[in-house]
RNA sequence: GCCACCGUAGCUCAGCCGGUAGAGCAGUCGCUUCGUAAGCGACGGGUCAAGGGUUCGAUUCCCUUCGGUGGCUCCA
């Protein structure tokens, strides 16, 4: 893998396209308005975006116009002509653009870059002037237009962004467009977003009667509906198996506690903005959980623990709170009220890193058997302002390292992205449409144990302090399963499906023998019904169809006679009639195997 | 929270420039008993998100609140 050296995209033909495109994109805009205020504009991953200060808000015929604009400039075979610039020539070019000018005072300063983060020495200033647009930019550029295919840009959407990504600065347009090579793979793009809205969780949510959030109960409040629920609960048993197995011992603990306890924690010194008002309760102050490791510490501490004890290991699926503004909430993706799959591993240093290689091990098994086979991972260390000894940090930013290299991760370093408290290891799982998610967390926490005081007793009869690790694999049930439904598009593997056979008696006549039916397979452990309605059987098969039923079960006349059913599966295969012993051995196999 | 847009029956949506609403599906009730993706008919269902304002009159215009969508920021 390492000799065959994938180019970086930021190196790519593909991108200089790209942030090309959207040079002609801030000149077609400065075209229609002539006043407007240019910020930045790179180029994004699947894209490029450019923010500007308008006179007015953008409506989307305007987008329409400006892509009519950008097609007639990319047509003209303008030329992008880069000029290294001082300060001072840079000011006088600029002079009208506050935002340019501001960015050329940083660089001046050579502290930041043009999206603001610090640099370590001096850039050079340079500009590209494409026709009329001259931008500063430090590039690089097509040679000119001509290696932009007009038919393969396209305006997607405006938003609003703030400057340099500071609330506190304006609120700036972004346009955000996309570009691609030739025509066609901007048509699978445009599929691939139109393929991901018909996955949309919150959409198949509503068709499947999964989940629902309504405006009474409170928003990123999630009511799990019968079926969605059910789908939990085989999840959360699956869950609870493995981690028996796997030597975890379970406890529960209150959604509140009192603001002792989290000021001890110290989540009220560092987690305050993400935690609810306090509840007045006799005069004491009580706080909503935002995290369960308070509670499983106070387990720990329940009495003196031996070195003989350790590795501890406490798991609950226990549902916290937090204060999320209510502009990020997004589905079950993004909610203010939500079940960790949470457990606390309690060791001593020396156990650490086979504690490490057991927890990480474990989270790629779990998340395997829920058909996520692809991951990458990120290690985040010490943050400038941190907790505990730095020597204890290097240990285990260490352990946390060697463990990542002997699963076989691609992992990044994430350098000074570790919590107050310790480093960690953030798993993301690709989806069926290659997206990315962050489900999987592995913590190092230095602060409880010490906050806490948390001991035991080492073979020398003298107390240790222990170390501590903090982890949640499915990351959180409602994140999971949205991401579980646009995985699998809701046709869910059998195991996971609240209905996994539909009996489809063709005539009233059939009902008894398909009721039969459901008693013996129901009795085989599998989830059963009958589409009892006086529908006509194509009614039916197309409902069951559309509720992604895995197995549907039609029953007439002659499967009567010959003790059989017809079965049919949901990707429209018919394999025809079979006795219903080799159905459901099919069934066991396919559950089973979790297919 | 901020910017833009949106909020009409359970769902998907129509309703031009102000004159208090309509379709399909779903539901209920009949009829139909049917071989691999929607049988036919009848009926019921909306304080047009909520509150306030302008107006003779507001679903339609204005304001506020709540909720949603796309982003910014943050995160499981």
């Amino acid at each position: 893998m390492e000799n065959e050296k994938k180019e970086r995209y930021e190196d790519s033909h593909l991108y200089k396209v790209r942030h090309s495109t959207a040079h002609i994109m801030a000149s077609a805009v400065l075209e229609r308005f002539p006043n407007a205020k240019i910020a930045i504009g790179p180029a994004i991953d699947t894209g490029f975006y450019y923010d500007f200060d308008l006179p007015r808000p953008l409506t989307p015929e305007d987008l329409d116009e400006i892509e009519a604009r950008m097609r007639k400039l990319i047509k003209e075979h303008i030329r992008f002509d880069k000029k290294v610039i001082t300060a001072e020539e840079g000011k006088q070019i600029f002079h009208d653009q506050p935002y340019k000018l501001e960015l050329i005072e940083d660089l001046e300063k050579g502290q930041f870059d043009e999206h603001g983060n610090p640099v370590s020495e001096k850039l050079e200033l340079s500009t590209y002037t494409s026709g009329a647009f001259t931008d500063l930019c430090r590039g690089p550029h097509v040679a000119d237009t001509s290696e932009i295919n007009p038919s393969a840009v396209k305006l997607l959407n405006v938003a609003g962004a703030y400057w340099r990504g500071d609330e506190k600065r304006a609120m700036l347009q972004r346009i955000y467009g996309t570009a691609w090579e030739n025509p066609e793979d901007l048509k699978a793009y445009l599929d691939l977003l139109e393929e991901a809205k018909k996955r949309d969780h919150r959409k198949l949510g509503k068709e499947l009667e999964l989940f629902s959030s309504v405006d009474e109960v409170g928003a990123g409040l999630i009511l799990w509906h019968p079926n969605g629920a059910k789908i939990r609960k085989i999840i959360e048993d699956y869950w609870r198996d493995e981690h028996e197995k796997a030597d975890y011992d379970f406890v529960y603990t209150p959604h509140i506690g009192k603001a002792q306890l989290w000021q001890t924690s110290e989540h009220l010194g560092f987690y305050k903005e993400n935690m609810y008002s306090p509840i007045d309760i006799e005069g004491q102050e009580y706080y909503l959980k935002p995290m369960n490791c308070p509670f499983h510490l106070h387990i720990y501490k329940s009495k003196i623990r031996s070195y003989k004890e350790l590795p501890v290991r406490y798991a609950e699926t226990g549902t916290v709170y937090r204060y999320e503004r209510s502009g990020v909430l997004h589905g079950l993706l993004r909610v203010r009220g939500f079940t960790q799959d949470d457990a606390h591993h309690f060791c001593s240093p020396e156990q650490m890193p086979q504690e490490i290689d057991f927890v990480l091990n474990f989270c790629l098994k779990m998340l395997r058997a829920f058909g996520f086979n692809e991951f990458t991972a990120y290690l985040s260390t010490r943050p400038a302002k941190a907790v505990g000894d730095p020597a204890r940090w290097k240990d285990a930013e260490a352990a946390l390292e060697a463990s990542l290299k002997r699963a076989g991760i691609a992992y990044d370093i994430d350098e000074g992205g570790g919590a107050f408290y310790g480093p960690k290891i953030d798993l993301k799982i690709k989806d069926a449409l290659q997206r990315e998610w962050q489900l999987s967390t592995i913590q190092f926490d230095f602060n409880e144990p010490e906050k806490f005081d948390l001991t035991y007793i080492g073979e020398d009869g003298e107390p240790h302090r222990p170390y501590m690790v903090h982890r949640a694999l499915l990351g959180s049930l409602e994140r999971f399963f949205g991401v579980l439904i646009e995985h699998y598009a809701g046709a869910f593997p059998v195991w996971l499906m609240p209905v996994q056979a539909m009996i489809i008696p063709i005539a009233d006549r059939h009902m008894d023998y398909a009721l039969e039916l459901k008693k013996t397979i129901r009795e085989a452990g599998i989830h059963v019904k009958v589409d009892d309605r006086s529908e006509r059987m194509n009614a039916k098969i197309r409902d069951a169809q559309n509720q992604k039923i895995p197995y549907m079960l039609i029953v007439g006349d002659q499967e009567m006679e010959n003790k059989q059913v017809s079965l049919r599966l949901r990707n429209g295969e018919n394999p025809g009639a079979i006795e219903l012993a080799a159905f459901l051995e099919r069934a066991h196999m396919e559950i089973d195997a979790k297919i």
